[in-house]
DNA sequence: GCGTCCAAAGCTGAA
DNA sequence: CTTTGGACGC
């Protein structure tokens, strides 16, 4: 086997033929012929066609692992980007795997934005940042468009910070900069967006900061404005590796296109079929024109599957050949036989969860007539994170074990983006958006009016806000408790900096990349380890004492969280390196430990397999979701069956899909119609499962505002056997008719003044959040009522509705 | 300036 | 149903 050892004495020179000879190449041997023709084409462009399941990340990691035995190329001279650091993790696991030994080697290995933040760390001066730049998430963003948003005299009510933040994430994404945004997107935002976009990027790089969509989008201005420093990448990195080529977006595709467009060696890997990123901006197109943009390509197709059963696979394909305009692949498994894709509906959400907690324990014990199959090998996809909750719910009751994949991340809790703020202000005073968080965090008597003072006096002497704060407290400018606060804060600051030390970036000069080392970026030593000085940051910030005194019964959790997170920290080398990973790795650092089943959504499936995988929601509206549909017409729809055939592809073995006839959307009843998709599974590839027990089968028949009750057998009967059938699906689109004109219960019907007056003392009312209640009092159209459980509460009228309930 | 109460909005998807 | 932000009272 090769080593990285052995790998230094071929330095610098043209190897390939010798090392061929040399060594053996076992890992060639594993491919198939479509495979190998796209691992042993190394040099010029190269398009892989890899549907679902054929072997991609093999053939992936292969090719990579071919450069490098072959000696065509060393492990820093390929850079190869994936879109999720899973994928990236994955990859140099399989490459140290294939090669014996691990890949530190591979230091352009990783998703677009951590190897753009290396890029982007070297060159930050061309764009007027600085090299310790910070990295917004979401949440900073949206803060900073909304002062900018008040700013301009706009209602930020009417005119949310959310929307202008997608509006500006798009143009980024189509790697648009202020003065490039066509007309055409001129009314965006009220008018405004275009001004407000402009702004918004002024005052990133006054904050030494960048988002996500920067990462890329200044790396592509550099490289467009900087023949230079092009070129000495596109001389760096001689081979170019791409994963999931179908979901680039415009800017990554000009980044890539520059990158390549001398050498042309650059090899992408994707399918059409599993495009599901058109949302943030990802272009079908890319992959469609790849031949265009690089003439000459070699275009390799896997459709050998390797992963799920013929049923599944052929359920699938009658899927997904309802979209248009496909690359077109027909995948194909030696693998006969097996289960086919089961189908169930169900009465509501919570009866589906407890049905699939239910299966799964069967599958668990082996009693499902399949032999005992282990929690890691079953997976639930939702569409919508909304969804996990009822599952939650459910196997918290039952005691099954779950991880959610994907769900609420650590690091976007409340507490550790508290702390976070704490550490970035330590590492760098400069962060406004961090000190402003903090500020009065825990409580330090500085309300908006102190705030003001400081914004205000950090503008006018136009220092930063920690500055501008210490200006005002030696001024005189704040006043009675928070003064002496603000000060010890400020203190505090300093000696907690002078603790740390700044990033000492060693920016490598033009030998380091001729001579094949990687830049890097090596930090002084601290005085205290950096773990230690983070817990006396949140102890003696007072931090930790804030939480300890709180009564809310999630406290102590919030305590629990802070400890991991510090405890997190002593894998970091510092401080600035763990905000690094943070800001861009956000990944569960969920216990791995244990057999736990999997939660997750369509799109955090995609690159992952499960022997056997539930697929609940199957409903019209929620799959194939409406917004999607509203915003994007056909388009959306194709994306949606795109989603559902990830969905479907992800499962080896068991494959079964769900619906429900009544979901609760913002805790109101609304009754579901069956997924289009479901219609467009193959019959014979479907096995319609009759529900158990004496409950389920029914939807959208009876009324929605009662609570869930016992379905007719002849309901249940008629999903069993007419499912399939056309009067089945004309029954069920009429249903849909008279479903959707239901009269709705509780909130929506909304009792008109009229009605107010007809309410007399002792009436039986429903609120929405109180529940029953009798009438004790009349005031105007407010109403006094003692609700059974809640007590006595003064309600508006208007958001009681009339009952006819027995109190128990 | 802080806490409490109430009305309104929100549930795609994610580095 | 849950979360959030604004209004109001202390």
């Amino acid at each position: 086997m090769s080593s990285f050892d052995e790998m230094d004495a071929f330095e610098g020179a043209s190897l390939s033929s010798r090392a061929m000879a040399a060594r053996p190449q076992p890992y060639l041997d594993a491919l198939n012929p479509a495979q190998r023709e796209a691992v042993e084409c190394l040099q010029g462009p190269v398009l892989m066609l890899a549907g679902a399941g054929t072997g991609k990340t093999k053939a992936l990691t292969a090719r990579i692992v071919h450069l490098l035995t072959t000696g065509t190329a060393r492990t820093n001279e390929i850079l190869a980007v994936t879109f999720t650091n899973k994928a990236a993790r994955e990859m140099k696991e399989r490459v140290g795997g294939m090669l014996g030994q691990p890949a530190e080697g591979m230091p352009w290995l990783g998703t677009f934005h951590a190897i753009c933040v290396k890029l982007l760390r070297r060159h930050a001066e061309l764009v007027g940042l600085k090299n310790n730049f910070t990295i917004l998430d979401t949440d900073d963003v949206i803060r900073l468009l909304k002062q900018l948003i008040r700013a301009e005299g706009i209602d930020d009510k009417r005119w949310p910070a959310r929307a202008l933040a997608n509006v500006i994430d798009d143009w980024k994404n189509r790697a648009l900069v202020p003065t490039k945004v066509p007309v055409a997107d001129a009314s965006a935002y009220n008018g405004k967006g275009v001004d407000l976009y402009a702004q918004y990027q002024t005052r990133l790089i006054e904050l030494n900061a960048v988002d996500f969509g920067d990462l890329l989008l200044h790396m592509v201005t550099i490289f467009q404005n900087h023949p230079d420093i092009l070129e000495q990448y596109q001389r760096w990195f001689r081979f170019i590796m791409v994963d999931e080529y179908q979901d680039t977006n415009v800017a990554q595709y000009l980044w890539l296109r520059l990158l390549a467009g001398g050498h042309k060696n650059i090899c992408c890997v994707g399918d059409d079929d599993q495009s599901i990123y058109g949302w943030r901006g990802a272009e079908v197109g890319n992959i469609l024109r790849f031949d265009k943009d690089f003439p000459g390509a070699k275009v390799v197709r896997l459709e050998q599957n390797y992963r799920s059963t013929e049923h599944i696979l052929a359920a699938a394909s009658g899927v997904i050949a309802g979209n248009q305009g496909r690359l077109g692949k027909e995948l194909w498994t030696d693998a006969k036989g097996g289960e086919k894709v089961r189908l169930i509906g169900h009465w509501d959400g919570e009866e589906e969860a407890r049905w699939i907690g239910e299966e799964i324990e069967a599958m668990q014990r082996g009693t499902r007539g399949q032999g005992p199959r282990d929690l890691d090998q079953m997976a639930i996809l939702v569409r919508a994170s909304h969804q996990m909750r009822a599952f939650e719910d459910r196997f918290l009751t039952i005691g099954l074990p779950y991880r959610v994949i994907g769900g609420p991340r650590f690091y976007e809790r409340l507490e550790i983006r508290d702390a976070m703020a704490y550490f970035r202000v330590v590492t760098s005073p400069d962060d406004a958006l961090a000190f402003e968080r903090i500020v009065n965090t825990p409580k330090r008597g500085l309300g908006d009016k102190a705030q003001q003072t400081i914004q205000m006096t950090a503008r006018e002497n136009g220092v930063s806000l920690v500055e501008g704060a210490r200006l005002a407290v030696e001024n005189g400018l704040i006043k009675g408790k928070g003064a002496g606060q603000l000060r010890q804060l400020l203190d505090n600051l300093a000696r907690w900096s002078a603790m740390t030390v700044g990033p000492v970036l060693e920016i490598d000069d033009e030998s380091v990349l001729d001579d094949g080392g990687a830049p890097q970026m090596r930090f002084g030593e601290p005085d205290v380890p950096h773990y230690e000085l983070a817990q006396i940051i949140l102890d003696e910030s007072g931090y930790t004492t804030m939480w300890q005194n709180d009564k809310n019964p999630d406290s102590p959790g919030r305590l629990e969280n802070l400890k991991e997170l510090v405890s997190q920290l002593e894998n970091f080398e510092n401080l600035q390196g763990f905000l690094e990973h943070v800001s861009l790795i956000m990944d569960n650092a969920s216990d791995d430990a244990g057999q736990k089943v999997s939660i997750m959504t369509l799109h955090g499936s995609k690159g992952l397999e499960f022997p056997a995988v539930f697929l609940p929601g199957w409903e019209d509206g929620l799959f194939p979701s409406q917004r999607s549909m509203d915003e994007s017409g056909l388009k959306g729809l194709e994306e949606e069956r795109r989603l559902a055939y990830v969905g479907i592809t992800r499962s080896e073995e068991v494959c079964t899909i769900s619906f429900v006839g009544n979901r609760r959307v913002f805790g109101q009843w609304q009754s579901q119609l069956p997924s289009r998709f479901i219609d467009e599974l193959p019959d014979e590839h479907v096995e319609v499962l009759t529900p158990p027990g004496l409950y389920g089968g029914g939807y959208g028949a009876a009324a929605p505002s009662e609570a869930p009750v016992r379905s007719s057998i002849e309901e249940k009967v008629a999903l069993a056997d007419g499912y399939n059938s056309p009067g089945w699906k004309r029954m069920q689109s009429r249903a849909g008719q008279y479903g959707t004109a239901q009269p709705k219960p509780a909130k929506n019907q909304i009792i008109d003044v009229k009605a107010v007056s007809s309410f007399t003392l002792g009436d039986r009312v429903f609120h929405q959040k109180f529940g029953y209640g009798m009438i004790a009092g009349i005031d105007g159209d407010k109403l006094e009522v003692e609700f059974d459980k809640a007590g006595l509460k003064k309600v508006v009228a208007a958001y009681v509705s009339a009952s006819d309930d027995i109190p128990f």
